[in-house]
RNA sequence: GGGUCCGUAGCUCAGUUGGAUAGAGCACCUGGCUUCGAACCAGGUGGUCGGGGGUUCGAGUCCCUCCGGGCCCGCCA
C-alpha cells in the first residue's frame, strides 16, 4: 500500500514538473507513513514539505498541485492537506475489506513473506556456559532470541539457530573439579572446597550421580589432595592459582581420561538440563556447536594459519598477538598465550570462520549487554579473516532486573543462589515469562515483576491479549449453543455490511499486521510485536465491549459477515502470539 | 579515566529512522454486568520529554556540553 501511495504521489509529482516547467532532474526522496492519530487519515506523504524549495512553491501550493494531478486510486477513499503541508491519504473501505478477506484467505500464513533463498542467517543466542542452570538473565536472551528469528523467518528469511556451547577450557575444568571435590565429600573424604569453585547444589546432585554410576573410583585421600596447594584468596592466598593447582592435581591422581569421565558426566547433565529447560520455555534450536570440535578439528589453528598468512598476527613477549588496531578495535589482542593455550578469542575467531565456511551470508549474535566490549574485537576478526564486518551483527540485549514485592531480587551465580528460568518459569508461566521478557525494547533494561507476571489479573498484559483471543473463541461457541451458523462464503458477499467506525479500525489493524513483522525483523525489535498485539487486542475488546453492536445477530449475512471479521481477528492475534511463543488459548 | 547503553506522567514503559495537539498500562477519580465471557469497556486528573546550547520549515528523536544511573575495559571464559 505505501509503495501504491509513493507510485501516485510520483505521478502527480512528474506531472507537476512538467506543467511548471521546473528544472529538476531527479525527483529527491519523500516518504509515506502511517499517521500517528487517525484523524489524520492512514497514511501521510512530507512530499510537498521535502520538495516545496525544489520546486520554487510554498509547501501548501505544492501540496494542492500534487493532489490535482494525483492519478484516481480504488485504495484512496479521501484526500486533505493539513498542518505544513501534509497530504493526509484516507483508505477506502473497499481496501480495508480487501484486507479482511486477504487475512481469511491466508490464515496462519497472513502477514508471512515468501522465503528469500538468496540469504541464510544465523543467528546465535544464550550460549551460556554449560557450567550451571540457566538463571532469569539468560531467559530475555532466549526470548528475545527466538522471537527475533520467528520474527525474521516470517519475514521472508531464512534462519538457522544456534547455541554455542563452551565445553572447552577453564571454566569446564573448574567445574569437573567442583564436582570431585563434592563426590569425596559424599564418599567420607572431604577436602576444602575452593573459593572460585562452583557451589551450587546442582554440582552436589552430579557427584552424586558420579558416585551412584562409578561408586569409589574416584576416591583419593584428601590429604594427597590437598597437599601443598598454593594458599586459596581466603587463605591469604590468589583464588586464580589455588584452583589452577586444584585442577592440575585431579588430572594427576586421576589420570587424564578418569578426569574426562567426570568432566563428560557434568557436561551431559548440565546441557542437558539447558536443553530441557529451553525446551519447557518453548525455544528451539536447529544445532548446538561445541566449542571444543572447533579445537579438535583444527579449525582454531586453520583460522590462526588465516590471519598470518593475511598479515595480521605478530608475536610479542611469547604470545601471539591478533593486530585487532589496524581494524578499528582499541587494542590488539592475545590469540595464543604465552603458555602455548590458545584463548578464548581464538575459539571465537575459528567459530565466525567456521560461520561463514558453513554457507551462511550474514551471522547475527545476540549477547547479553556485558558483552558490548566484543563488538569491535568481533567485527575486527572479520576483517582480518577477509570477511565483511558488515555481514556480523550483534545485537545486545539490555540486562534484567527481577523484582518480588518491590524489591530486588539479588542475584548471584558462583554463591549459587541465584534464581534459576526454571523457578521463573514454573512460578509465572511459559506463556507469562515470555511476554514480559519482550515486552520492552531490548535496548531498555527490564524490571521483571514478578508478582505482575504471575497475577491471573487485569493487570496483567498476557492476559489481555490471550483474553482477546479466548473471547473470540467463546463467541463461536456460543454460535453452536444458539443454534445459529457461520458461513464464510456468505460472510464473504455480504462484507460491505461492515460499516462502524470500530469495525474498519480493526480492519486496518489487521492491514498493519505485515507491516509490523517487517518493520520488527528490520529494526530487531521483537517488542513492537507485542505493541502490535497490545493494540490490536484494545480495539477487539473496545469493538467487543463499546461499539453497543452484538455480533451473533439473527439476520443471516450481517452475524456472517460479523463472524469474518472475529474470525480474522482471532487468527492475527494467533499469528502475533506465535511469533514470540505465547500460547493463544480458548478458554482461559 | 576511556568505551557503551539509558534518562519521557507518581510507577513501569511506547513513541513508525526528523513530522502535525508527546501516547499506553498501573495508581487515583466517575460511570457501565437479567443482553455474544466485566481477565472487559466508556470517560476524567496527571508532562519545563534530566539541564543548557546548536543544526532547520519542524527536535523526545540528530550534533555538542554538563548532570545522574547500568554495564564493560585480563595472556578469565
Amino acid at each position: 500500500m505505501k509503495d501504491h501511495l509513493h507510485e501516485l504521489v510520483m505521478q502527480a509529482l512528474l506531472d507537476v514538473r512538467r506543467k511548471q516547467h521546473v528544472e529538476l532532474p531527479e525527483i529527491p526522496e519523500f516518504v509515506i507513513e502511517r499517521t500517528r492519530q487517525k484523524e489524520h487519515g492512514d497514511f501521510a506523504t512530507n512530499a510537498a514539505l521535502v520538495l516545496c524549495k525544489a520546486f520554487g512553491m510554498k509547501p501548501r501550493d505544492l501540496a494542492q498541485a500534487v493532489l490535482d494531478h494525483l492519478p484516481p486510486s480504488r485504495h484512496v477513499e479521501a484526500t486533505s492537506i493539513a498542518g505544513p503541508g501534509f497530504i493526509n491519504f484516507t483508505l477506502s473501505r473497499s481496501c480495508l475489506l480487501g484486507t479482511l478477506k486477504r487475512v481469511l484467505e491466508r490464515g496462519a500464513e497472513y502477514g508471512q513473506v515468501e522465503i528469500d533463498d538468496n540469504e541464510h542467517v544465523t543467528v546465535e543466542f544464550v550460549s551460556a556456559n554449560p557450567t550451571g542452570p540457566l538463571h532469569v538473565g539468560h531467559g530475555r536472551g532466549a526470548a528475545f532470541g527466538a522471537s527475533l528469528t520467528n520474527i525474521l523467518e516470517a519475514s521472508g528469511i531464512k534462519v538457522q539457530r544456534e547455541f554455542y556451547v563452551n565445553d572447552y577450557g577453564r571454566q569446564m575444568d573448574i567445574l569437573a573439579t567442583s564436582v570431585w571435590l563434592r563426590y569425596l565429600e559424599l564418599s567420607g573424604n572431604p577436602v576444602r572446597f575452593p573459593d572460585n569453585g562452583y557451589k551450587g547444589d546442582y554440582v552436589v546432585d552430579v557427584a552424586r550421580a558420579l558416585k551412584h554410576a562409578h561408586g569409589d573410583r574416584f576416591r583419593r585421600s584428601p590429604f594427597e589432595v590437598a597437599n601443598g596447594l598454593p594458599a586459596d584468596e581466603s587463605q591469604g592466598g590468589d583464588k586464580e592459582a589455588h584452583v589452577d593447582a586444584l585442577i592440575a592435581r585431579a588430572r594427576e591422581l586421576l589420570g587424564a581420561s578418569e578426569f574426562d569421565v567426570i568432566y563428560k558426566l557434568a557436561l551431559d547433565t548440565l546441557l542437558g538440563a539447558i536443553r530441557d529447560e529451553l525446551l519447557a520455555f518453548n525455544v528451539r534450536y536447529d544445532q548446538f556447536f561445541s566449542e571444543r570440535s572447533l579445537a579438535e578439528s583444527g579449525a582454531v589453528e586453520r583460522a590462526i594459519a588465516r590471519l598470518t598468512r593475511l598479515g595480521h598476527m605478530y608475536e610479542k613477549e611469547g604470545a601471539k598477538w591478533f593486530r585487532a588496531t589496524t581494524f578499528g578495535d582499541e587494542k590488539d589482542r592475545v590469540v595464543v598465550r604465552e603458555n602455548g593455550a590458545t584463548t578464548y578469542f581464538a575459539s571465537d575467531i575459528a567459530y565466525l570462520l567456521n560461520k561463514f565456511e558453513r554457507g551462511y551470508t550474514r551471522a547475527v549474535y545476540v549477547l547479553g549487554a556485558d558483552h558490548h566490549g566484543y563488538i569491535a574485537r568481533l567485527k575486527a576478526a572479520a576483517s582480518g579473516l577477509g570477511l565483511n564486518p558488515a555481514n556480523v551483527e550483534i545485537v545486545l540485549v539490555q540486562f534484567a532486573r527481577l523484582f518480588k514485592d518491590g524489591k530486588e531480587v539479588a542475584m548471584g551465580k558462583r554463591e549459587g543462589n541465584f534464581v534459576t528460568l526454571k523457578d521463573l518459569r514454573t512460578e509465572v508461566g511459559t506463556d507469562a515469562a515470555r511476554f514480559f521478557y519482550v515486552m520492552r525494547s531490548h535496548e531498555q533494561h527490564l524490571d521483571f515483576d514478578l508478582e505482575l507476571a504471575k497475577s491471573q489479573s487485569r493487570d496483567n498484559p498476557v492476559y489481555y491479549v490471550q483474553y482477546a483471543h479466548a473471547r473470540i473463541a467463546s463467541v463461536f461457541s456460543k454460535l453452536a449453543e444458539q443454534r445459529q451458523t457461520h458461513n464464510r462464503s456468505a460472510g464473504e458477499a455480504a462484507r460491505t455490511q461492515l460499516t462502524h467506525p470500530q469495525e474498519l479500525e480493526l480492519m486496518g489493524l489487521m492491514q498493519r499486521w505485515p507491516e509490523t513483522i517487517e518493520r520488527a525483523a528490520a529494526l530487531r525489535t521483537p517488542h513492537l510485536v507485542v505493541n502490535y498485539l497490545r493494540e490490536l487486542a484494545a480495539a477487539l475488546h473496545g469493538y467487543y465491549d463499546g461499539s453497543g453492536l452484538k455480533v451473533l445477530v439473527d439476520e443471516d449475512d450481517l452475524r456472517n459477515a460479523r463472524l469474518n471479521l472475529l474470525l480474522a481477528v482471532q487468527q492475527v492475534l494467533a499469528n502475533g502470539l506465535k511469533l514470540i511463543g505465547v500460547s493463544a488459548p480458548e478458554k482461559m
